[in-house]
DNA sequence: TACATATATCCACTAATCTGGATATATGGA
DNA sequence: TCCATATATCCAGATTAGTGGATATATGTA
C-alpha cells in the first residue's frame, strides 16, 4: 500500500488529456486499446451508479479525512460485500485510496484523479474553443472570487 | 422537435445542483427516487461508453453545427442501427438533441447540459471548499487567461 | 404511385453489471 | 492459541447494457 502523497502521485499520472492531439476526430469511435480512453470511461462508470457516486461525494466532503469500508456500508445501507465490491470498482478506476489500518480499511478520494477526469471532460470545451468555456467557469466564479486565487 | 433555443433551455433546467442542501451526508446512498440523481447517474452512464463517448466528443468540437445520425455511424464505423439506439441513450440523458431535416435527422451537443452535468460534478470540490477548487481551475487558465473573460 | 434514402424500432443473443449469502483472509485481543 | 472483528473474495442469480440483422417508419424524387 503506497502512502497518501505516493498514491497521489501515481493518480496524477492516470490521465493524460492526449485524446485530442492526435486528431482523431475523423474517427471518433474512442479506441479500447488506447489506455487513457479507457481509464476515462472506466472513471465515468464507477460514478455512474448510486451508492458509488454518493460514497465519492461524501469521500471528496470529507477530503483529506478517511472513511473506514465499513462506516461507508452502514451509511449506504449496503451489505458489506457489497460495499467492498463497490469500492473495488472506485479504486480499479483510480477515484479512491485505500489504506489498512488495524482491521480497518481506511478509503479517501484521490482528487487529483477526479481533477483529471473533470480537466479531460472539460478538455472538449476548451481546446481552441474559449468562448464555450468561460460560461463553465463562471459557475464556479463565487467559488474563485472569495479567495483570489487567480494564478 | 423544439427549436433549438428550446432545447437549450429546456436542458438547462434539467440539472439542479440541490443534492447537498439537504445534507444527506449521512445517508449518502443517493436515492433513485431523486430525480437529479438519476439525471446526473444518467448523464454518466450515457459518456460512459467508448462509441458515445466519442460522439459527444465530435458534436461539442462542431457545436453549434450539427451532424447527421448517418454521418455520426460512418465515422464511428458502427451499424446505423446500433448508432441509433446510443443517439437514443444520448437523447435520453439530455446530453444531445436532434431535429429532422428532410430525411436526416441532425444531431448536437447539449452544452447547457454538459455544464450542468460538470458543475454538478465539481460542486463537491467548491462547496465550501474552494481550497479544493482553485487546482481545478487552474487547469483552465490558459484558456481562461487568453480571452480575458473573467466575469 | 413506386421506388429510394435515412433512420428509428424490433428482436434475440451475448456480455457485463449489480446484488447478497457464504466463505476466506487479515488483524486485534485475551 | 482461540475467538472476535473487519473486510475481501467467491459464487450464483437477476438485471441491464451492447450489438447487429431484420423490419418499420419518415421523407424525397421521378
Amino acid at each position: 500500500m503506497d502512502t497518501p502523497e505516493q498514491f497521489q502521485e501515481k493518480c496524477a499520472t492516470v490521465f493524460h488529456p492526449e485524446l485530442r492531439k492526435n486528431k482523431e476526430l475523423e474517427r471518433f469511435r474512442v479506441s479500447v486499446k488506447n489506455e487513457n480512453a479507457l481509464t476515462i470511461i472506466e472513471a465515468l462508470s464507477a460514478l455512474a451508479q448510486p451508492t458509488r457516486l454518493g460514497v465519492f461525494r461524501a469521500l471528496v466532503a470529507v477530503e483529506p479525512q478517511a472513511i473506514p469500508a465499513g462506516e461507508l456500508a452502514r451509511r449506504s445501507v449496503v451489505p458489506q460485500n457489497t460495499m467492498s465490491a463497490h469500492l473495488a470498482v472506485l479504486m480499479r478506476a483510480g477515484l479512491v485510496a485505500s489504506e489498512r489500518r488495524g482491521r480497518s480499511i481506511l478509503y479517501r478520494a484521490s482528487l487529483p484523479a477526479f481533477q483529471a477526469l473533470v480537466t479531460s471532460l472539460v478538455r472538449d470545451c476548451c481546446d481552441g474553443r474559449p468562448e464555450l468555456c468561460a460560461p463553465l467557469l463562471s459557475q464556479f466564479s463565487p467559488c474563485h472570487v472569495s479567495k483570489g486565487a487567480l494564478p
